[in-house]
DNA sequence: AGTTGCATCTCGAGC
DNA sequence: GCTCGAGGTGCAACT
């Protein structure tokens, strides 16, 4: 592991001047740079936040993103998302941590009053990650077999297109009814349900023959307000899950 | 800074035994802890995931959360939410990492085959976020001049309940017909529409008294699908932002 | 523990 | 670039 490869670089407790020199030389280089000490952060764009002093993980991708991590929660409690360009310099002893973007405009500035480590790791991963149990899972299950749905149940598409957007399952009951069916992989709420009626709605106004449209929520489950909205609206529910595989 | 106090530890390409030492140790005593090596990751739970060998950045926090990050992104490529259990140990000569969780069932396991660098950090973070421009924000916007919806509007509840859930505000207009508000602190799409006509469906089944209600969608803009729906749902529209403070 | 809706949602696909 | 919907969404508030 020759310094030339130099795959990973850190500092214990560097003065600011330090870790600027080593962030940019790991910004410029596409490594993966960490920073942990007391901080304080500032968020301008979509919304604005300001975050007083405290112990945080900062996190700069070579992609852009910026993520500052406190010890609590999954989310970073301030983040940048990739594109963003990151700049570091040392104002008035403090190091600066800054990453901005346009489109829209936004701007993350971290302000370290102490620095306990800062590190660039060099990082190439190729590897897609392999994810099953989704949305597209379910889909194939009922595409394969399409009675799960009802007997004689026939899709004719997916994704077909309507004005009100795609469905994802387009197809025909026994009797020659259309059918629109909505996957979801998970229970479901109210949200669905509307989304099912707008194409149902949708569906029947594009065919415009008054041909009734029969609309079928597929998910594990629903909630109790989901059901009583698909009886409302004269919507159908059945019960069924994304395949374990 | 003593060594009681051991508020940073790190290890540079430490062996799988002196990191799951680290590591054991940073679970125990409450401490952020982080890795960076080539490894694999495993996920099964609410869905299942696999990928393979790469180099990735894993975080460890003490609330129960574990992320694992690569170079892209501002998502992690795995995670656990908080409330899990981490554990360590060494298996064939290999760091493994494991986060578990009960309801729902879930299990992350990581195992490293080249580790280059492992860290524990102490870390206290009591300071609250402060975040502006959210969805509450343009609520108590509409409060203080609820003229800025129309004029002669009254507010005359928030979170008034109805069959359908909540609405944002609930009031009156200047003859005294019933209004529903919907607020969103961005440019809205269809899904919008769809929630705030469960609303009005909801409310003017609730009043049964014939009176129609209006519905009124406040939100900076609106996509051209969401406009058409609007129109065909007798819904409206008032571009309206989020205060900049 | 379950439900509901917000989020600086992020992310990918389609247009 | 915008739009739309999925997501192992996370997350807080409320029941």
């Amino acid at each position: 592991m020759t310094s030339a490869d130099a795959p990973t670089r850190t500092l214990a407790h560097p003065d600011p001047e330090a870790a600027a020199a080593l962030l940019e030389a790991g910004i410029d280089e596409g490594a993966l740079c960490t920073l942990f000490g007391r901080c304080r952060v500032a968020y301008d764009g979509r919304a604005s936040s300001t975050l007083g002093p405290g112990d945080r993980h900062v996190m700069l991708k070579p992609d852009g993103a910026a993520l500052v991590h406190t010890d609590e929660g999954q989310q970073p409690v301030n983040w940048q998302p990739p594109g963003c360009d990151h700049a570091v310099w040392v104002d008035d002893g403090d190091l600066v941590v800054e990453s901005e973007r346009e489109t829209p405009d936004e701007e993350l500035a971290i302000t370290f009053e102490r620095i306990d480590h800062a590190a660039a790791f060099d990082v190439t991963d190729a590897t897609e990650l392999s994810l099953s149990g989704t949305e597209e899972d379910l889909r194939e299950r009922i595409l394969d077999e399409p009675d799960l749905v009802e007997p004689s149940f026939t899709p004719l598409a997916t994704e077909r297109s309507t004005a009100a957007g795609a469905v994802d399952i387009y197809g025909e009951d026994a009797d020659g009814r259309t059918v629109v069916v909505e996957l979801k992989r998970r229970r479901v709420g109210p949200d669905a349900v509307g989304q099912l009626d707008r194409y149902v709605e949708a569906l029947t106004r594009d065919l415009h023959d008054d041909a009734d449209v029969r609309g079928i929520l597929v998910a594990p489950s629903v909630t109790d307000r989901a059901r009583e909205l698909l009886a409302q609206k004269g919507l159908e529910f059945v019960a069924l899950e994304p395949p374990e595989t």
